[in-house]
RNA sequence: GCUGGCGUAGCUCAGGGGUAGAGCAGCGGUUUUGUAAACCGCCGGUCGUAGGUUCAAAUCCUAUCGCCAGCUCCA
């Protein structure tokens, strides 16, 4: 650049360090990142020009904030397997000539690419050749291009192609807004943006083959969507393969199975998951852990039926808007009833039970209360999606000036509760967008709220995402979003603004000023469903519970029948004091013993043989740990309790 | 609900037109055991259910129920 630069031809950028640099207008994002440094300029796949992902190739024409994207990035991932969708539509259009594209977009893990085979079933099997023709387009090192097209130009393309879905597509396009995107011999009508070259795709594994609406519409035709996963290293693809497999051995239906924690019976009905002796043990105790945590809090239990009448849900609004995912009423003498899809409008008839003074707020009215809703059947899925469930339920009616307090109450009490499970949290404001009919109530009320829960996150200093849409009719809402022990994420728990239900069921409460005056409503379930918070957990935890939450907690394990009955007089002992221990007195072997109760994922087992008998000691061995040592039995006994009371996890100590 | 795949013993799975098999579990013995599988024997299934084709069906066809992977929906 030997030419002087004047003050038009110049650009700033802001890095995302804050630091600010000027380039000539005109720059692409690949020289931004080569002036940074050689080696940003070769892990570069996109940058993030004011938001707007954009390839690395095209010019920058105006400043502002620029990040560079490499694999690290969401948005590097996104742009990765974007790509990666292009080149398995190339090397299907190579394998199977003619056939019909619809969308291709890159997804959270991955990428797919929704396909019109005509006549020809895709399955499973025929991944791995298409993976392959996808490997060889990769190493030729093709340049991804983009084009601008007119958009008659595009609809001459895709008419020749004869695709239709194409040519949908670009027809709610606006001509001048339409580009094309070029690698190989394979053109496709897309937005962009893509990495640089395909030789950055390094592994690429094909994992599923699925039906898919053509824009997920169901009276539409059906398309093959095939899934897949792509990196810029081999070794990255092995790490995630690994992880699946790690996620399937943790699968909580396979492991509800093996530790009898839940069944379905399809005579009792599909969707309606039986608690077994173990699971109800482990759902009592997060029960009794979480209803402690709420007393300590001021919250209040209370039971309530599981129908009622049609009128409840008339008032709150939810019949007939939710009749879809409702049982049919069934008739009850004369009038009509329901089993109960919400618990919400049972606790506003408790507030409206009686009059309240502004003294009296907040109320805070908890239950593990049991709804039943109708999910299609191809929805249901093990403890995770169910037609009936329980909630860990509570509404809190409170003063405006109160909302605060108690929002921060509540986003204290479920970061206390993940905690414990060692489950990171993340979480997002769900606000509302300006689409006014998805919304009840006032918009002052909104606005306020949507300002004082910004207010609590940051007065709290939570990290946080805003999501604009995702707020709930009645109100806008904070969701909790948990990470488990392999990195996957859960939308659970939500804390959720209700101005619509004081109004419905005309809810008041008499202020200072002697008037009356509408409470605010917060609903909120830390866990959301025990079902699918157990679902979870199994998974978090694969099968393997810390000492407090483990349906079974001590094997006793005598090294032959002669010490069964000092055996039963330990666990004597543990029994009185509340712990869930059994003995093995078979006359088998003490190593099968202790290899079922490993694999039964008991956390203690203790081995009693003549030493232990003669000192009154016993043998400590963990599950997982192996051998611990040994102990004088009352020394044990304190152990044992501080890793119930500390709610020690598994891995740790 | 839709599309596709799968239903064989309590569990994991083999058998794919000629009338059902293994391992584990369970039961009965023997063994009395020191930190993840002792040995011997026995029991166990109208092959999810209902029709149909066939001389003959676990096997082929149809329907139905259930499960799985997606799609769609989710207060």
């Amino acid at each position: 650049m030997a030419q002087e630069i004047t003050a038009s031809q110049k650009i700033e950028l802001t890095f995302p360090d804050k630091s600010i640099r000027t380039f000539p207008e005109g720059t692409t994002g690949y020289e931004v990142a080569a002036s940074i440094s050689p080696r940003l300029a070769k892990d570069a796949l996109s940058i993030t020009l004011n938001q707007t992902v954009q390839d690395l190739s095209r010019p920058i024409n105006h400043g502002g904030s620029i990040k560079i994207n490499t694999w690290d990035t969401e948005d590097g991932k996104t742009t990765f397997w974007h790509s990666s969708a292009h080149l398995l539509a190339e090397a299907v259009e190579a394998l199977y000539p003619g056939v019909k594209l619809g969308i291709g977009p890159a997804i959270e893990q991955g990428f797919y690419y929704d396909i019109d085979f005509g006549d020809t079933t895709i399955s499973v099997e025929d991944l791995p050749a298409i993976e392959k023709k996808m490997l060889e387009l990769a190493r030729t090192k093709a340049d991804f291009t983009r084009k601008e097209i007119s958009k008659s130009d595009a609809l001459a393309f895709y008419t020749d192609k004869n695709d239709p879905y194409k040519l949908e597509l670009l027809n709610e396009l606006e001509d001048g807004t339409i580009s094309f995107y070029r690698q190989g011999n394979f053109t496709d009508l897309c937005r962009g943006p893509h990495i640089p070259n395909t030789e950055k795709v390094k592994a690429i594994k094909l994992l599923n083959v699925a039906g898919a609406y053509w824009r997920g519409k169901s009276d539409n035709k059906q398309l093959t969507r095939i899934y897949g996963i792509s990196f810029p290293k081999q070794k990255m693809l092995d790490e995630f393969l690994h992880m699946l497999e790690e996620a399937k051995k943790r699968d909580h239906k396979k492991l509800g199975k093996e530790l009898s924690i839940y069944m379905i019976d399809p005579m009792i009905g599909s969707g309606l998951p039986v608690w077994l002796p173990n699971g109800t043990v482990l759902r009592r105790t997060l029960e009794a852990f979480l209803r402690d945590e709420q007393v300590n809090r001021g919250y209040q239990e209370v039971i309530t039926p599981h129908i009622a009448n049609l009128r409840l849900y008339e008032t709150s609004g939810h019949y007939p808007y939710y009749a879809d995912s409702q049982y049919d009423p069934m008739q009850v003498d004369d009038e009509r009833y329901m089993l109960k899809p919400m618990n919400c409008p049972h606790h506003h008839r408790i507030y409206a039970r009686e009059m309240h003074s502004y003294r009296d707020l907040p109320i805070r009215l908890s239950e593990f209360g049991t709804v039943y809703r109708y999910e299609q059947s191809g929805e249901l899925n093990g403890l995770s999606r169910v037609r009936g469930f329980t909630q860990d339920d509570a509404h809190i009616y409170c003063t405006h000036d109160q909302l605060k307090d108690e929002i921060k109450n509540c986003i204290d009490l479920t970061q206390h509760v993940f905690g414990v499970f060692d489950m990171p949290v993340d979480i997002r404001l769900s606000f509302r967008d300006d689409n006014d009919e998805k919304y009840g109530g006032e918009a002052e009320h909104w606005d306020r709220a949507q300002r004082e829960i910004r207010e609590v996150a940051d007065e709290l200093g939570l990290d946080y995402t805003i999501a604009e849409g995702e707020a709930s009719f009645y109100g806008p809402k904070i969701d909790f979003i948990i990470r488990d022990a392999i990195g996957r994420k859960w939308q659970l728990g939500t804390v959720q603004l209700d101005y619509v239900m004081p109004e419905r069921f005309d809810l008041t409460y008499m202020g200072a000023d002697n008037k009356k005056h509408r409470p605010v409503i917060i609903h909120r379930a830390p866990f959301g469903s025990m079902e699918r918070f157990t679902s979870i957990l199994i998974e978090h935890f694969a099968g393997n519970f810390p000492l407090w939450l483990s349906p079974k907690q001590v094997a006793i394990i005598p090294v032959s029948d002669q010490f069964n009955e000092f055996a039963y007089r330990y666990k004597e002992q543990l029994h009185e004091r509340g712990i869930r221990v059994q003995v093995d007195d078979r006359s088998e072997q003490i190593g099968l013993k202790i290899r079922e109760a490993e694999k039964a994922k008991i956390p203690h087992m203790l081995i009693i043989g003549e030493r232990e008998a003669e000192n009154q000691t016993v043998s400590l061995r963990k599950h997982r740990k192996g051998t611990i040592g040994t102990f004088a039995f009352d020394e044990y006994l304190v152990k044992l309790t501080n890793e119930i009371n500390r709610k020690t996890l598994p891995d740790s100590n």
